[in-house]
DNA sequence: GACCGACATTTGAAATGTCAAAGGTTTACG
DNA sequence: CGTAAACCTTTGACATTTCAAATGTCGGTC
């Protein structure tokens, strides 16, 4: 059996410029995955836990706080990036808990605006400085400077994906 | 109205200091977040389209595709980052469709094994391939560089989040 | 050999998520 | 005017999600 004598050096840099260069978006994109679902859920736990609230009704709940005045529903859900139909219901529950109210303007009675009842901006203020306070609590290893930086370079993943979708969609 | 003269640098300094260096954490956070989110709908789009399948199940089946040998329930559940109620009805659906099989091995009935059937195999095969071909494709303005940087970058953010848990969870 | 604690999965209730289709309203055009 | 197109929200069918409680099984101990 003959081996081949040479080869050896330029395989290894091959192979090695492979694994430097390759599947890289996607590893990136498996990392950024589970990290956020590991926040999320942390999140999750503690909002259930100290507050009795969800995620998604939490999501909702800033926006308004906000938009003081209110949003139409179309709105929120643009801005929550959650679907028409799952609005309804979220406003619904949280309209039902006190928090949120719907009023349909009188100019335009397709729109219907929610907007944070009294109860639910002194609820929301309170559960807006425990949120901020995990985060800055789950981050504490991370120096502020590459915090920094991620916040910039996630800025362009986020601006190179806007402007390589499918549908029509962009922001 | 006596105007104070001076006091204004003073001013500008502190509040460019405040911003700069405030909240900061948040502010990576609800980035992160946002961008995954934008992320797992394309994806979770072109799935739908071009292969009738749900993300979930694509995630799933990613670990599946590893071990060939298959996996028992609870692991599958610690990989994907799912709860073990969920994984049970994910991976009856996946069963139903032929792309999964479950069964109970002879020397521990508590436990059951999922594993990819060979249409299984040939189906995620073909999604695994357009999967990374799409986020090539959506990371494409992102330099290589801060590509490698990201992934670096959150695996610290990961490693601090995984340290501050309320839980006994880590990894 | 029967029980107890540990382990693995399933089940059930409630919330969230998507998509597509249906319901009203408003606007604009002929 | 009257109708068609555009707009906004809701509804309905399903899939996914979490949590807690129930079920089933194994391992050891007495």
């Amino acid at each position: 059996m003959a081996e081949p004598e040479s080869a050896t050096v330029d395989l290894e840099i091959i192979v090695q410029g492979a694994q430097e260069g390759k599947k890289l978006e996607l590893r990136l994109w498996l990392r950024m995955l589970s990290t956020t679902k590991l926040i999320s859920q942390e999140i999750r736990r503690r909002l259930r836990n100290e507050f009795g609230a969800t995620l998604p009704q939490f999501d909702l709940m800033a926006q308004l706080y906000r938009e003081r005045e209110g949003l139409r529903l179309g709105e929120l859900s643009k801005r929550t990036m959650v679907t028409n139909g799952n609005v309804t219901g979220l406003v619904e529950r949280l309209e039902a808990d006190g928090l949120v109210q719907r009023v349909t303007p009188d100019g335009d009675r397709r729109v219907t605006v929610a907007k944070l009842t009294e109860k639910g901006e002194t609820q929301f203020s309170a559960m807006a400085a425990a949120h901020e306070g995990w985060l800055r609590d789950l981050m504490a290893d991370v120096e502020p400077a590459i915090v920094s930086e991620l916040w910039r370079d996630i800025g362009a993943v986020k601006s190179s994906v806007s402007n390589h979708l499918s549908g029509a969609d962009f922001d």
